[in-house]
DNA sequence: CTGGGAACGTTAACCGGTAAACGATCTGCT
DNA sequence: AGCAGATCGTTTACCGGTTAACGTTCCCAG
């Protein structure tokens, strides 16, 4: 298996697994705390809003929602002028795990950005931004 | 969301769909070709060492090594001298996926690292490998 | 005003992955 | 020799994600 790739697939995993248990610490599952975030940045967003900022198709959030909602993290409302709009609106709850889940977030990127000096830091910041931008233009 | 974090999950998610991609374009999914490359590396493997080669559950394997046995690309054999072990064994039109399959992967690896100079691509794997490593020693 | 297309969210069917429970086999110790 | 514990693959039950099909609702052209 070619090089980055390689590297990239093994990173990406055990990040993910990091990541995962930090987010379970208070009660969430990885993808979850994304849709949280995109409610916390502006309440009342619809499901296909959501799936837009979050990178995810609409189904995702959905499923995802019926999720939070049975958890009593957020509330479906229908949109009072368009009845084929759904609005997801955070509970007290849902709102309360903002401050905690974006530290443990901010805590999981200080570890591991303290390997690396800032000049290291900036590098691999650009090189993945070429390597994403290269691969949204296609081939 | 931290910098780097969101980042890498873009990156992350718009590198897999290409993988997926390039792999789907023979008849494969994403994660298929992994197990058929620890078996190309070296054939009559169990599903265990697969797990461990491939960094994925035991569960996972099996049920990978299933749909592959169903399309055709190998075959379960018990282990002659152990019966709690099963042996993966490539099937020709297994084998013959391989150069098709690695030619793939090494185009994706090309247009990735194409748009990286040398010391780019250089730092980037360096940076990827001291951030894997920290999250591999643990917190 | 009315019918047809567009824009939504949801559902259904998959897939890869995980953790936990299960069942069968081997092995080591007494 | 025989039993207890370790080892291994599979099954089951989830979860997040995708694509495709579906049912509503809106909106606009005629």
């Amino acid at each position: 298996m070619p090089e980055f790739l390689e590297l990239h697939s093994k990173t990406s995993k055990v990040l993910r697994a990091a990541a995962d248990a930090a987010v379970q610490r208070h009660g969430l599952r990885l993808g979850q705390d994304h849709l949280l975030a995109a409610l916390w940045a502006e309440d009342g967003r619809t499901p296909g809003e959501i799936a837009a900022a979050v990178n995810v198709t609409t189904p995702a959030v959905t499923k995802l929602a019926t999720r939070l909602a049975e958890a009593g993290l957020l509330e479906r409302r229908p949109d009072p002028r368009d009845n084929r709009l759904v609005r997801l609106w955070l509970t007290p709850a849902g709102r309360a795990l903002q401050v905690p889940i974006e530290a443990e977030r901010q805590q999981l990127e200080d570890r591991i950005t303290a390997t690396l000096t800032k000049t290291e830091r900036a590098h691999l910041l650009k090189a993945l931004g070429k390597i994403h931008q290269a691969l949204v233009d296609g081939p």
